[in-house]
DNA sequence: TTGACATATTCCGATATGGGAATATAATCG
DNA sequence: CGATTATATTCCCATATCGGAATATGTCAA
């Protein structure tokens, strides 16, 4: 097997740095493809393979409007993520930093007390 | 070009999901790759491989003991993943949820102001 | 219908992947 | 030294990728 297709996951989906612009720029509300075109400054069809694979995962959803096609975001679909890095805030937050200086002091003191030295 | 390399990112390299259960285990701790392999009921080259690709990005680091080599979770590589996912959380945090509801009657009521019907 | 606009799909090529299997390197023990 | 243990690397292959270019589909307007 080779690498996990990009549709697999949001992990994937979201792995290459464009489909992130794109969802930044969904993030300020719903467009039409050609805004995304403009904004992020790529050729029409990439941002239209793009949006398919974040339309898979179902990190976006797609409404029909005339001619145009209205993208919007879907949060929900990020959530696993959120979910599994979540667990490892702790170790760059200011508290547990902290924390890491009162147990080098323990560690220390405690090293103090065997012996003499 | 093709896809972006897994050592490219953090994004990239835990998109591997098999990445991502190699740190869940070492969260618990330093481990060595046998430790890896036992755990997660893989072949130890593929340890040793996904471990390279977690080394290069920097979210793992090394320390040589004896023969074994002990592999360290560095979570601050992670950061960037936090800080990117953590702009969308409102989108289903509970609080958010009640804001729609709130939102949804204004719109109601708005529109009942404008006519008769 | 014809044309213009908006979006999606297809074909191409170069590339890196993850898995398997085999093997290489490194350190310790007797 | 040779044997054993722990880990890393290499080779091979099937596969999906992203980008570019061209083209197809779909919708509105005259």
């Amino acid at each position: 097997m080779a690498r996990a297709a990009t549709t697999t996951d949001a992990f994937n989906a979201v792995a290459e740095p464009r489909r992130r612009d794109i969802l930044d720029a969904l993030a300020a509300g719903e467009r039409p493809v050609n805004d995304l075109v403009r904004l992020l400054d790529l050729p029409q069809p990439q941002v239209s393979k793009h949006l398919r694979v974040l339309r898979e995962v179902g990190v976006v959803d797609v409404r029909d409007a005339g001619r145009q096609r209205l993208y919007r975001l879907n949060g929900h679909a990020l959530k696993p993520i959120h979910d599994w890095v979540r667990n490892y805030e702790q170790l760059w937050s200011e508290r547990f930093e902290q924390l890491d200086v009162v147990l080098e002091d323990l560690k220390r003191k405690e090293q103090g007390d065997g012996g003499d030295e």
